[in-house]
DNA sequence: AAATGGATTTATACTTATTCTAAAATCAAA
DNA sequence: TTTGATTTTAGAATAAGTATAAATCCATTT
């Protein structure tokens, strides 16, 4: 059996972006490591946020934006993007069932799952436009 | 008013994107643009891209691979990528409106729209792995 | 027709995010 | 404690796309 080798690099990494309150891009798991006095090499950054995707500790999010973003919270769920402010929130209304049953009927795939990203306003940004 | 100028470029790669039966990437459409006899440069290829997607001649698709693929179909529809074989087809069937209205309770949001890529197995890779 | 000015194209340099590579370091087992 | 595998490191390489400045095009005015 597989089992899961979290090296001192990896536990970091892992904590971070587990901790983080926001959707962290390798970037800011970066600068945050060094915030907290640690100094590894950027590809070891990337390779551990490959292993812990891998190893289905963390997703990966490709919301659109050039570079990817890391989430520690492994339950099924989406996400939002505000186009004002940009911040990115959790979505976990999941999508009706039906929904993947007409997609599949409809393209004759095995529809696998479907991964969403929302856009629009959030609240702070709605009230700022409403000055 | 603001009218759209197809320069000699623009409508080239136009052309492309329009005629296209896939979802070409700027690449793509640089290589069908040299077999047709042209030589633009790499720039005037993005520039016309988004000269296009701003004027909402054709639309730019993230995929959630490393480059934008581009789509000449401009009703409102979804995209779903074969996890074997990476074609992209699309999907019609849209996604209940209720969804949108309890998302936006959720979060707070207004919600503008959703972008949704399906992963799924394609008919044909299906069979082949059948064999 | 020549001059003007704005938009567009070109060639090339640059940026950003990420992956690759080869050497060095670390670890686990025999 | 040598061997072998894995991991980390530093830095080079890559891919996709953007920025820039000069050259070209094009429509209009003189």
């Amino acid at each position: 059996m597989k089992t899961i080798n979290l090296t001192t690099q990896r536990k970091a990494v892992y904590d971070i972006v587990y901790h983080a309150e926001d959707h962290p891009t390798a970037a800011d798991v970066m600068n945050r490591l060094v915030e907290r006095g640690h100094n590894f090499a950027y590809g070891t950054v990337y390779n551990s946020l490959r292993y812990l995707t891998d190893n289905g500790l963390i997703r990966e999010l490709k919301l659109g934006e050039a570079a990817s973003r890391y989430d520690g919270k492994m339950d099924d769920h989406q996400h939002i993007v505000c186009e004002s402010c940009g911040r990115v929130d959790e979505v976990m209304t999941g999508a009706p069932l039906q929904w993947y049953a007409d997609v599949a009927e409809e393209t004759g795939y095995d529809v696998h799952h479907a991964h969403v990203v929302f856009k629009g306003v959030c609240t702070e940004c709605k009230n700022k436009s409403k000055k």
